[in-house]
DNA sequence: TTATTAATGATTGCCATTATCAATAATAAC
DNA sequence: GTTATTATTGATAATGGCAATCATTAATAA
């Protein structure tokens, strides 16, 4: 039950080789695993979250190695972290995935993904509004999700 | 200098002190020194920078007092937590001072504070549109300010 | 095949914040 | 005022997430 349909899945690891070579770093066999992992995993997902995943079929693969590669996904630009409070940092996949706020249920810490290009277009303008160049937002509304209010 | 009015500072006091006696909580001269040097400083104030402040006049007040008393002060409503990333917790008045958002400077690490009627607004269509009842909400901007592009 | 050096995995280090605990002091009871 | 209760304090240790370290391994190029 991959999350990304199989072109997304391709663009990503090809966005990630490119910027490999650009880079002069290596393709390894964990970096794979671990790709297809992060690839096929659920959104949101944390660093620990995924190594538990890989762990089964992978267990000399360790927490370290899983972390450097999702910050080497962030710089490539196929993944994105969110930080929610002082929780764990999470990582979403980018490719495949157009730019999206979220609304957070305090209760059972479920995400739903939103977007209003509206909004977006007014923060562009309050930006503007106060000499400020943007060049990324986190909106995030906190609450009580359908299921839990 | 202080940031916020003869009013607002009173108000602060007295809203802390009746959360203090609502929790059975007590009044110690410590409490009073952190709270007014909170009060008197400037906006969006991290634990050891307060504390530090107060260090000169006040050597004996020890850093796990500042942080306790500051994380009392947002339980009874007069503070509120910033985080940004993964640098320390700030912490910023409330009495006084509407809500807004942050234009978050990437490079002096400056805070731009807007606020957008319309924005918010439309966050709250947005909510509702998913079925999602909105507490709270997080809009930080994060680009280049004025001084920095 | 060999040389170079990025990557790995185990471990330690770092840093912000919280927990611990004995001593102190604020409030209430007498 | 005296005493009892217990919240608070300050010093310090613990915690937890993540980064840094380092010896070893392995990917790429020569
Ligand atoms: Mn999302
Ligand atoms: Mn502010
Ligand atoms: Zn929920
Ligand atoms: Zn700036």
């Amino acid at each position: 039950m991959a999350i990304i349909n199989n072109r997304d899945f391709i663009t990503a690891r090809e966005t990630l080789s490119a910027y490999i070579n650009e880079k002069g770093l290596r393709e390894t066999k964990q970096r794979q695993i671990i790709l297809d992992a992060f690839l096929s995993s659920g959104r949101h997902i944390t660093a620990t979250e995924l190594h538990k995943r890989i762990s089964g079929a992978h267990p000399e693969i360790g927490f370290a190695t899983v972390q450097r590669n999702l910050n080497l996904f962030c710089e490539s630009g196929i993944a994105e972290e969110i930080k929610i409070g002082r929780q764990k940092t999470r990582y979403e996949q980018k490719i495949g995935h157009e730019h999206h706020d979220h609304l957070i249920c305090v209760k059972c810490g479920d995400f739903i993904e939103v977007h209003d290009d509206k909004i977006e277009n007014l923060q562009n303008k309050l930006a503007a509004a106060n000499n400020f160049r943007p060049i990324r937002h986190k909106l995030e509304i906190y609450g009580y999700c359908g299921n839990c209010k």
